[in-house]
DNA sequence: ATTGTGGACTCAGAAACTTGGTG
DNA sequence: TCACCAAGTTTCTGAGTCCACAA
C-alpha cells in the first residue's frame, strides 16, 4: 500500500518535466507525450494493413515545435538527436512524427483538453453550431426545394444535406484502398440504402471505426423518389451520390452560412436534442429523478450519433448474478411476510433455513424491514433494466465531443443538481470555460 | 478553375488502470 | 479487515473531417 503510493509519486516526479508547456507565458498541460511503442498494427474492422509491424519511434524521427528563444528539450536517448527543431506559431502541435504504418500520416503531441487553447476552440465549435439555429430554417427550405431540381448535382447536394441534417450522418470522405472499407454520407453506395415503399429508407453500412449503422427511416416522398433515381441503372457497389464529394458539399454549405460544414450538423443535432429533451422532460423531483431525465436525453443523443460499444464480456454473468440476488431477496421477503403474520398473532418467528431461531421482532419492525427490502428489490430491478438498456450504447462520446457543456451546467444550476453528478474531474477541467455560464443559458 | 494532396486538428471505442463498495 | 469485483476514469492510438495550397 505504502509502496504503491511511493511508486506512483516517483513515476509522477519523472514525468513532471514532460507534462507542461509554456504557451504565450502561460503554463498549460500537455496531452499525451509518449510515442507509441512498437507492436503489431490491428486497425479497426477489416483493415488491409492488419498485422503489419509498427516500428519503434526514435528521436531522429521527431520534429519539435518551440518558441524561437525557448531552450531545445534535451534528447532523452544518449547519442541521438531530434530530427528537426521548428518555430511555427501558426500551429498548436508541440511535436510530431511519421506514422510508421502509414508514413503519409503524422502523429502529434498536442496540449491537453483542459488547456485554454483547446477550450477556446471547443467553445468556438459550439458557437458555430448555435449559429446554425439562425440559418437552419432557410437551409431546410432551400434543400427541400432542390429535392426535385433538374440539376442532378443540386439534387444530390439537397438529398445529402437532408440526410446529414436528419440523421446526423458524417460527411464521408473518399478513402484509399489501404484503409478499411467504410462510408459516410457522400460515399454511400447503392447497396447501403434499401427502399421500402412507399416512403421508407433502410440504411445499412459500416461507418467510422467500422461501426455498423442500421436505421430505417421515413423520409419525405421527394427524397424517396430522388434516391430511386440515384440508384437507377447502377450496380450495388456504385456511388449513390456520384456527382458529389465532401468538398463540393462543404463549399455549398459555406454559401449558406459562414463556416458551415457537414460536421456542424452533428454537433447542432446533438446539442439541440439535449437542450430540447431537458427542457421538455425535467420535472420537480429529487436529484436522482433528474439524473434519470438527463441520462435519458444523453441516451437519445448517443443513438442519433450511433455511438455504440460492444457488450462487455461479463455482461450476461453480471445479469445472472443480479437476478440471483433478486431471487434471494424475494425469498427473504416471503419469510418476512410469514413472520409478520405470526408476529401479529403473537407467535414467534419461523426458524431460518439453517435451523437457527431468529430474534423476536415487533410487527412494526417487520413491516419496516419488508418495505426496505422491497425498495432494494425495486432499485435492483431498475439498475438491471438500465444496464441491459445501455449495454450497446456509449454515452461518453457525445458528452465529450458533441454536447455543449453550457447546456448541462446551466441545467444543473437551474435544477440544483451538482455538476459533479454529470461531469467527472477531467470533464470539469475540459469544460472550465463553460462553468460560469448564466443559469438561463439555452443552446 | 477544379481537383488532388499534405497537414492539422477533432472524434472514436477498447484496453488498461484506479477507485470504492460489499460480503 | 481484506479480497473481490464492478463501475468509473484515464490512456491509447486509430479513424475521421476539413483546410490550405498547388498543379
Amino acid at each position: 500500500m505504502q509502496e504503491k503510493k511511493a511508486l506512483k509519486e516517483e513515476k509522477l516526479k519523472q514525468e513532471e518535466k514532460y507534462m507542461w508547456a509554456i504557451v504565450d507565458g502561460v503554463k498549460e498541460k500537455v496531452g499525451n507525450f509518449r510515442v507509441e511503442p512498437p507492436g503489431l498494427f490491428r486497425g479497426r474492422g477489416e483493415h488491409p494493413k492488419m498485422g503489419k509491424l509498427k516500428k519503434r519511434i526514435h528521436p531522429r524521427d521527431i520534429i519539435i515545435n518551440i518558441g524561437e528563444d525557448a531552450p531545445v528539450p534535451e534528447c532523452p536517448i544518449p547519442g541521438e538527436r531530434w530530427k528537426e527543431i521548428r518555430h511555427d506559431n501558426t500551429v498548436t502541435w508541440l511535436c510530431y512524427w511519421s506514422d510508421p504504418i502509414n508514413p503519409k500520416l503524422f502523429k502529434y503531441v498536442f496540449l491537453a483538453a483542459s488547456s485554454s487553447l483547446k477550450g477556446q476552440s471547443d467553445k468556438e465549435k459550439y458557437e458555430k453550431a448555435r449559429l446554425l439555429k439562425d440559418y437552419i430554417e432557410n437551409i431546410r427550405a432551400a434543400y427541400t426545394k432542390d429535392f426535385t431540381s433538374k440539376d442532378i448535382t443540386k439534387q444530390q447536394i439537397a438529398v445529402a444535406t437532408y440526410l446529414i441534417d436528419k440523421l446526423a450522418l458524417r460527411a464521408g470522405n473518399e478513402k484509399d484502398d489501404d484503409e478499411a472499407d467504410t462510408v459516410g454520407c457522400c460515399t454511400l453506395k447503392v447497396e447501403n440504402v434499401t427502399r421500402e415503399a412507399p416512403n421508407k429508407l433502410q440504411f445499412n453500412f459500416l461507418g467510422k471505426d467500422s461501426i455498423k449503422y442500421e436505421n430505417t427511416v421515413e423520409v419525405e416522398l421527394p427524397v424517396y423518389n430522388a434516391i430511386l433515381k440515384f440508384q437507377k441503372d447502377k450496380g450495388p457497389s456504385d456511388d449513390l451520390f456520384d456527382k458529389l464529394d465532401t468538398n463540393k458539399l462543404n463549399t455549398h454549405l459555406k454559401e449558406l452560412m459562414p463556416g458551415l460544414t457537414a460536421k456542424v450538423f452533428r454537433t447542432y443535432n446533438a446539442s439541440f436534442t439535449l437542450d430540447d429533451k431537458l427542457a421538455k422532460d425535467t420535472k420537480d423531483g429529487d436529484v436522482a429523478e433528474k439524473m434519470v431525465v438527463y441520462n435519458h436525453a444523453n441516451k437519445e443523443v448517443a443513438i442519433i450519433c450511433n455511438h455504440q460499444r460492444s457488450v462487455s464480456k461479463s455482461h450476461s454473468a453480471q445479469m445472472t448474478k443480479l437476478n440471483e440476488k433478486i431471487d434471494e431477496l424475494q425469498a427473504v421477503l416471503k419469510e418476512l411476510k410469514v413472520d409478520l403474520d405470526r408476529a401479529r398473532k403473537g407467535k414467534p418467528p419461523t426458524k431460518s433455513s439453517d435451523g437457527k431461531s431468529k430474534r423476536n421482532l415487533a410487527p412494526e419492525a417487520l413491516e419496516k424491514k419488508i418495505s426496505q427490502t422491497n425498495a432494494k428489490v425495486e432499485k435492483m430491478r431498475r439498475d438491471m433494466m438500465t444496464k441491459e438498456d445501455l449495454k450497446t450504447i456509449a454515452l461518453g462520446t457525445s458528452k465529450l465531443n458533441y454536447l455543449d457543456p453550457r447546456i448541462t451546467v446551466a441545467w444543473c444550476k437551474r435544477h440544483e443538481v451538482p455538476i459533479e453528478k454529470i461531469f467527472n474531474k477531467s470533464l470539469i477541467a475540459k469544460f472550465a470555460w463553460a462553468m460560469d455560464v448564466d443559469p438561463d443559458f439555452r443552446f
